[in-house]
DNA sequence: ATGGTGGTCCTACCA
C-alpha cells in the first residue's frame, strides 16, 4: 500500500461509540457489531472492569490491535479499540474523583493530519434534578462546567478533533419521546441542556448526528430496560453523541444508528452510533 | 403515582 513515512493513508474511515454496559458480559455483542459493521475505531463506555480484566484478546482477534483502556472496578470505564494506530494517548480526571470517565487518543489516518479523539462517560446524575439535595446531579453539572472550561483553555477544538460518548443528556425536544413529560427528568432538564449547549459552543463543535438528521426528526440512541416492550413503546432518548471540530465538518460522510442491536439477546440499553469521515479534498 | 429492569459482586449501589 502506498504510504508516507511508512504509514498507510486512510482517506475514508468510520468511528463508532457505544455504551456497552459491561464489556465482559457483552463481548459477544461487541464481536457481532465489529464483524458486521467493521468500524475503524470503536469507543466504549461503561466497560465496568479493571484494566487487567478487560477482554483485550477478543479485540485483537477481531482485527483491532490498538486498544486504549481506562477502567475501574465495577463502575464507569471507557476504552478505544482501533484498526488505526494511536500516536499518543492520555486521560484527564474530571472533577478529581478518580472516576474512569475520559480517555483520549491521537489518530493519524493521514500521517500529516493527526486527529485528537476524546471518549467521555458523563455522570448520569441520579434521579433528583436538584444539585442542593442530590450530590450526583451536582457532580454532573460540575463535570459539564469543567468540560467547557477545559476545552476553551486547552483549545481542544482548534485542531482536528472529535468528541464522542455517553453524555447522558438529550438536548433537543426531538431527542426525547416526550419533551414536556421529561422536563423534570434528569437527562432533559433545562439546566443540563443549557450546560451541554455551553460545552458544544465552547469548541465550537458540530453535532454530527444532527448534521445528518434534521432537528425536527425524532432521534434516540437509548431505550430503558424498564420498558417491557421497548420497540413498541419507543420511549427513547438521544444520550449518545459524536461531535467534530469545525475543521472536520466538511469531511462528515455518513451516519448510522445501529438500532437493531437493542433487540439482540441480553442487549445494552444503548445502541452504537457510527459516523463516516472522508478526508479527501 | 408508582414501579418497572439490569449491571457489579454479595450488599447495596448504580444506571
Amino acid at each position: 500500500m502506498a504510504s508516507l513515512e511508512g504509514r498507510d493513508r486512510i482517506v475514508r474511515f468510520s468511528l463508532a461509540t457505544w455504551n456497552i454496559n459491561s464489556v465482559r458480559l457483552r463481548i459477544d455483542l461487541v464481536s457481532r457489531f465489529l464483524t458486521e459493521q467493521a468500524p475503524d475505531v470503536l469507543c466504549l463506555q461503561e466497560t465496568k472492569c479493571r484494566d487487567s480484566e478487560f477482554p483485550l484478546s477478543a479485540f485483537h482477534k477481531l482485527g483491532y490491535p490498538h486498544v486504549a483502556i481506562c477502567g475501574q472496578k465495577g463502575y464507569h470505564g471507557v476504552a478505544i479499540a482501533s484498526k488505526i494506530p494511536f500516536l499518543e494517548n492520555g486521560r484527564r480526571d474530571f472533577c478529581a474523583k478518580g472516576d474512569a470517565r475520559h480517555l483520549t487518543v491521537t489518530l493519524a489516518p493521514l500521517p500529516e493530519r493527526p486527529i485528537t479523539l476524546h471518549n467521555f462517560y458523563v455522570p448520569a446524575g441520579g434521579d433528583e434534578p436538584d444539585p442542593a439535595i442530590n450530590p450526583k446531579f451536582a457532580h454532573k453539572l460540575a463535570f459539564l462546567d469543567e468540560m467547557a472550561e477545559w476545552m476553551q483553555t486547552d483549545k481542544i477544538a482548534e485542531r482536528d478533533a472529535i468528541i464522542v460518548g455517553d453524555l447522558n443528556i438529550a438536548p433537543l425536544e426531538t431527542d426525547v419521546w416526550n419533551h414536556k413529560a421529561l422536563l423534570k427528568v434528569v437527562s432533559h432538564t433545562p439546566i443540563e441542556v443549557e450546560k451541554l449547549g455551553r460545552v458544544l459552543a465552547a469548541g465550537p463543535w458540530v453535532d454530527a448526528l444532527r448534521h445528518h438528521i434534521a432537528p425536527e426528526e425524532k432521534l434516540y440512541t437509548w431505550w430503558s430496560y424498564r420498558s417491557p416492550d421497548w420497540a413498541k413503546a419507543n420511549k427513547g432518548r438521544r444520550l449518545d453523541h459524536i461531535w467534530v471540530s469545525e475543521s472536520l465538518k466538511r469531511h462528515l460522510d455518513g451516519l448510522a444508528i445501529f438500532r437493531e442491536s437493542r433487540g439482540w439477546e441480553r442487549p445494552s440499553d444503548h445502541v452504537p452510533v457510527l459516523v463516516h469521515l472522508n478526508l479527501a479534498g
